[in-house]
DNA sequence: CTTGACTCCGTACCATGATACGGGGTTTAG
DNA sequence: CTAAACCCCGTATCATGGTACGGAGTCAAG
């Protein structure tokens, strides 16, 4: 049976509640699989799917986007020249949050250091200072 | 006045909802005011630290950690230990992040470079596996 | 053919992070 | 003194991302 799993095979091979998957089919977040009488029937395939979802609210994008870049790898219409612009703005986006985060953890290794120096009660050490060196206006 | 802001003022300051702010206080994530009469009254770097709230968000942080980030920079009697050890936690967090950061960015490329090749529909382009490789069993 | 496991669907509910509303009190400028 | 502008508080509502429930249908083994 390697290529039709029932709601609940899927859900227990890709991790998620049952309930999740009907969930993203709601959303249209995933593509609601052909029904064998009444029951659906994922091909074997959906297991990454729901991976790649997952893997990609992991890193910080929503469930819509997860869904967006799932669709750019599935959709078989579209033309490469598509794909590429939106993967490039994704890739655009993780490069900011991996700069911001980098500027995080470089205020939070001042506030480190600022405490190694001195082993003093905090209220001698500007720590607030030291975070909001680098707080931007937006 | 620079000593003392209505909530109002320091909503706009810091460019945040009053409602906002009052649920902050609410959920004690920020830390309730000296009220003159029935009003509080904020002294001037609470600027500072909502921006600071906002900031962790931004970088991926729950308004529960965001509180705890921010305590630790506030907490004037918390010994510095406590508050590296706290910090030292945060920073290995963020490390993970940037590191998963970077395995997505790398597999956004690889799905990017898949398409620059050749302009062809997407049918021909073994996307979802360029996508997978690095899936990883949680 | 029955029984148990699984599925169906709709709806309700949960947590998080806000945002809005409404009836009242206060404060300040004219 | 009065009216606008602001603040008080409690409560309701919203979006997101699920999770749970319950009554009914279905399928597969014995």
């Amino acid at each position: 049976m390697k290529e039709s799993l029932t709601i609940g095979k899927l859900a227990t091979a890709s991790h998620v509640n049952v309930e999740t998957i009907r969930f993203y089919e709601r959303k249209g977040i995933l593509k609601q699989p052909k029904k064998v009488g009444a029951f659906r029937h994922y091909p074997h395939h959906y297991i990454a799917r729901i991976k790649f979802i997952k893997r990609s609210q992991e890193l910080g994008f929503t469930l819509k986007e997860a869904g967006e870049l799932l669709s750019l790898s599935v959709k078989s219409q579209s033309k490469c020249g598509d794909v590429l612009e939106k993967t490039e703005e994704k890739i655009h986006e993780i490069e900011k949050k991996i700069k911001d985060l980098k500027e995080m953890k470089k205020s939070l290794e001042r506030l480190a250091n600022c405490c190694e120096d001195r082993s003093l009660p905090l209220s001698e050490c500007p720590v607030l200072e030291c975070f909001m060196v680098k707080g931007k206006e937006k």
